[in-house]
DNA sequence: TAAGTTGCCTAAAACCTGTAGGCAAATGAA
DNA sequence: TTCATTTGCCTACAGGTTTTAGGCAACTTA
């Protein structure tokens, strides 16, 4: 009887195809089985469970991401850095609304200590060095990116945006021109005793 | 033998509350069966299927942060309102994270059209009148503060600012504060082919 | 109180996860 | 080459969830 000659790596690549194909949520370990014409339980000797396979790919996922977005980075700086960081992000989820669903996926800490995550935020930080942000600011900058970045792009992948004008591409533009002109004029923090009216 | 009281609201109410207790992705048919200690079958004379249950406490939940919302908008303008809607936001997802998730849920269009999720943006709409937008920028900064919240939200549900300084609830206000300062100056559109340098 | 309706039941099929143990193919050493 | 070991996929099975079909008992109403 041929083997199939999977492992690990061939799995994950494979699941993480699948989960474009099919969505995320439908990424299961008998689907995977079929997929490579092999009975279900012999995938448990490269996988230890369905879980496992998908922190797997959600791994995968945040690497590929990350590996774009520093390639895009590169030579780059102030709004032009920061346009190419969110293109990159747009456009990864975009093609890939499996994977990113996966990027999702909420990993136990020292996983997500161990994965690519903590490069997207050193990323994002340095995206900020083109803007004259001290600390505590330049924390709040950093979280201010990734939700603009996070959420917009997850409404849209859940036609939040479809079917209505202007189109999302435009809104996006103007949103990155909106952010760049933001951080380059973070507000300090208003006294919060005295302005009351 | 006495009948258990089994109604579509009474099993959305609970699946809305199992939800919160052990996470939205948990809840299932069988699991809700426990809780009424019923045989599952019992259910689908109440629900037509798992789907149709997620569907409604999706639905639920949408409702529940709608009315929120309005509650908190009365009688506010300006960034009043935008510090209520986004404290009504973030609390309630802090409150019932299930719920939240649930909201999450792809809703297939004329059930999306049909639910409270128009009053939504309806509302973010309305916080904007409190600045000077004219269109398009409207539409842009509607689905602006949308990702903001949502993305902002589900990071820290996810975990995502936990265990770093400065605390997540500061980052939240200063958040709120870069916002009303952008929106009261959103810039005008670039010229994209003169400035390249 | 009989008729009709409703509500929860048993039964069963289909599918997914996960464990245990077995046989055959690949590997490597004598 | 052969024999032992390891590795890879298999069968078998146990348990859980979803969903449909059909039945009986409990409410409702006339």
């Amino acid at each position: 009887m041929a083997r199939a000659g999977l492992t690990p790596q061939r799995l994950t690549q494979a699941g993480a195809e699948l989960a474009d194909e099919v969505g995320f949520e439908h990424v299961t370990v008998s689907a995977l089985a079929r997929h490579f014409d092999v009975k279900v339980a012999s995938l448990y000797s490269h996988v230890k469970s369905s879980h496992d396979l998908k922190t797997r790919i959600a791994l995968l996922a945040l690497e590929e991401m990350a590996d774009r977005a520093a390639q895009a980075l590169a030579g780059r700086s102030g709004k032009d850095a920061l346009a190419a960081f969110a293109e990159v992000y747009r456009g990864y989820a975009r093609e890939h609304p499996g994977r990113y669903a996966a990027a999702q996926l909420r990993l136990d800490p020292e996983t997500a200590a161990a994965g690519a995550g903590v490069r997207h935020s050193q990323m994002t930080r340095a995206i900020l060095r083109g803007y004259d942000l001290a600390e505590p600011a330049q924390t709040h900058a950093v979280r201010l990116l990734g939700s603009v970045f996070h959420g917009y792009v997850s409404l849209e992948l859940s036609g939040g945006f479809s079917h209505s004008a202007p189109d999302s591409s435009v809104s996006w533009a103007r949103i990155i021109d909106a952010l760049d002109a933001l951080l380059r004029t973070w507000p300090d923090e208003p006294d919060r005793e005295e302005r009351k009216a």
